[in-house]
RNA sequence: CGGGGUGUGGCGCAGCUUGGUAGCGCGCUUCGUUCGGGACGAAGAGGCCGCAGGUUCAAAUCCUGUCACCCCGACCA
């Protein structure tokens, strides 16, 4: 793959001294101030020349490990059709992120913001035999979603790129079997990429289907919450984390319920002071109380159900969990005009005692793990200035079920370890979401009814797994993780250049400098070296160096004064060590160090 | 969608309280000097002050409305 000498005296390039306003994430802003990529609109970027060379980079080793894995690249239009979309119902579940348009004749339209509905048809277009399975197909497309807040730059635009593929298989252990393969790809990738990550386990989410992990970079910047175990042995999305249940305990013999005046108690806090305060010696904290909050359950269908969630005082209602263990329903809050139209809740003063579907008010309940039965609350009585206390569950109240609602904390249990006798204990981090992997199962396909024969003859419902990468996402994030005080810092992998050579002195002047230079610069070339050239001839050394620094290629090569002596240096950018070479070695001498 | 903030040459900002016809730094053009860490001097080009109404002799500045963008939160690769 030959090319023209990249010469910054005529490259598409402005740095920038000074911040751009609207950059908030370091990386996003040494983006824009290096020159590599501007905002068109919100969340909607324009790739600039070297921008566009890292880019292509990460999805040129993002494609060559897909293909080493096997699987096949297609490629589906952005612009689609209403009714695949209709089939799933994803034109109306998808709501406000998705963009829709209208053709001229009125009809309805839509910029993809995933591709399930259209590998699925294709496939059922051209396959209908056990035999042309397992098959794994991917494209990568650019996506749109109207993000109600696109963020920090290319980490999450309106307009991104993103791989995905699909893998379609007849049964349960060929879903297992195409499932790891992805999940090799991916470590492979991202390896390559040079972009730390760990995998967690993940919620399939509004997308349905059962097992899933992320692919998540830690960073403090990452939208994603996530815990590691102490032990290593487990790590998840926070939204998916598993509450370890206490044993039962037996009903033998425990105190009965009685109901107190707790005026003046509208807090837990408060409650705690005042249930000690009566019962001297029994030391209460908010984790023997029992807190029921109301929600507004938002069916896809738009039905709107309150539901009422219990969990220990000590914790709160996590929103995103809650989300995660009702999906595809959303979650709404529960206003006072809700509260009026079910007078058997009295704001406050929620108790299990009158939950429940089977009960007086109807209204589902669920109770956090930790709620088991033999377990005694202090909780609402139901009526205003009246807590319950020695409430105990599986004898005075029952739910119709559990939920993953609390919020996670630092020290809480891990679950693994607290089946298998350990004390493992969970540790939270942040992180961003560069790649998810998941069984879909046979949702898409049963929708748009994609069968195929089976060995006996009879029709089946392929099973499929769905898996994607951010691809300009993780550029983002190979910036945002890529960089020092000076500038960006690129690994070599994904770098716009090998090497930055720079020829330190002014045309009229030094033209021994740039004679030198520019005949390096071409044998690196010919060498099979990315060579980025300044050969600006009034530029001051001052600035040359800035940009280079700025710019993040890894090797930077200065040809100047020493020059007289026959020597030039080599710098590494990232560790700023620095190397004097004669001029007659600079070549081999940066092909040895850039392939080490 | 809730909360906060900002719209003034290409970029970063001041001016607005107390109306008087637009300024600073960077960048850009030309000439000269400089020449290994974002040089200096001189001379230039470039802005209907987001938009629309209103008040006033006069509006970047005051009033009303509107649009856009950014940040924090809720939601997503």
């Amino acid at each position: 793959m030959s090319q023209v000498l990249l010469r910054m005296s005529s490259l598409f390039l402005r740095t920038l001294r000074e911040d751009p306003a609207d950059a908030e994430v370091p990386g996003h802003r040494l983006l824009v101030r290096a020159g590599y990529v501007r905002r068109a609109a919100p969340g909607i970027y324009s790739w600039l020349p070297l921008g566009y060379r890292v880019y292509q980079n990460v999805e040129r080793i993002v494609r060559e490990e897909m293909d080493a894995a096997g699987f096949q690249e297609v490629h589906f239009p952005a612009l689609l059709p209403r009714e695949p979309y209709e089939a799933t119902n994803r034109w109306t579940e998808y709501g406000e992120n998705l963009f829709r348009l209208k053709d001229r004749r009125g009809n309805d339209y839509l910029l993809g913001p995933t591709h399930e509905e259209m590998f699925t048809l294709l496939v059922k277009d051209l396959y209908s035999s056990y035999k042309d399975l397992p098959l794994s197909l991917y494209q990568i497309q650019t996506k749109y979603r109207d993000e109600a807040r696109p963020r920090a730059g290319l980490l999450r635009g309106r307009e991104f790129v993103m791989k995905d593929s699909y893998s379609f298989d007849i049964d349960d252990a060929g879903l297992d079997a195409s499932y790891l393969k992805h999940r090799n790809a991916y470590i492979k990738t991202f390896d390559r990429l040079g972009l730390p990550f760990e995998i967690v386990s993940a919620t399939s989410g509004a997308m349905g289907g059962s097992r899933s992990e992320e692919f998540l970079h830690p960073t403090e910047i990452g939208e994603d919450t996530f815990v590691r175990c102490s032990t290593g042995h487990y790590s998840a999305n926070s939204e998916a984390v598993i509450t370890p249940a206490p044993e039962k305990i037996s009903l033998d013999g425990l105190p009965a319920a009685h109901v107190e005046d707790t005026p003046d108690t509208p807090t837990i806090e408060s409650l705690v002071n005042a249930a000690n305060a009566m019962f001297p010696g029994r030391n209460f904290t908010a984790a023997d109380t029992l807190k029921n909050v109301v929600v507004t359950l938002v069916h896809p269908t738009g039905e709107r159900e309150p539901l009422i969630v219990g969990v220990p005082g000590d914790r709160d209602v996590d929103t995103k969990r809650l989300e995660a263990a009702v999906a595809p329903a959303e979650i709404d809050a529960f206003e006072a005009a809700d509260f009026a139209k079910h007078p058997g809740l009295v704001k406050g003063y929620i108790g299990p005692q009158v939950l429940g579907e089977e009960s007086a008010t109807g209204i589902r309940y669920l109770l956090d793990p930790r709620v088991v039965e033999g377990t005694a609350w202090i909780t609402g009585a139901n009526e205003p200035g009246k807590h319950v206390f020695d409430l105990v569950a599986g004898r005075d109240f029952s739910a119709d079920g559990t939920v993953e609602a609390a919020n996670v904390v630092e020290g809480d249990a891990c679950p693994v370890c607290a089946t298998e006798g350990g004390d493992g204990r969970l540790t939270l981090a942040r992180g961003l979401e560069i790649g998810h992997i998941f069984q879909l199962g046979r949702k898409y396909a049963q929708a748009l009814d994609l069968k195929v024969l089976d060995q006996n003859g009879k029709l089946v419902t392929v099973t499929m797994g769905s898996y994607g990468i951010g691809v300009s996402r993780a550029m983002a994030a190979i910036a945002e993780a890529s960089w020092d005080e000076k500038g960006l810092c690129w690994p070599r992998e994904v770098a716009p250049a090998d090497v930055h050579v720079v020829a330190q002195g002014k045309t009229g002047k030094d033209d021994a400098v740039f004679e030198a230079a520019e005949k390096i610069a071409l044998e690196l070339e010919a060498a099979g070296v990315r060579v980025i050239y300044d050969d600006r001839g009034k530029v001051s050394p001052g600035i040359k160096f800035k940009d280079a620094e700025l710019i993040g290629v890894p090797s930077i090569l200065v040809v100047g004064r020493k020059l007289a002596d026959g020597v030039i240096e080599f710098r590494d950018r990232k560790s700023g060590a620095e190397a004097e070479v004669p001029v007659g070695e600079a070549v081999q001498h940066v092909v040895a160090a850039i392939r080490s």
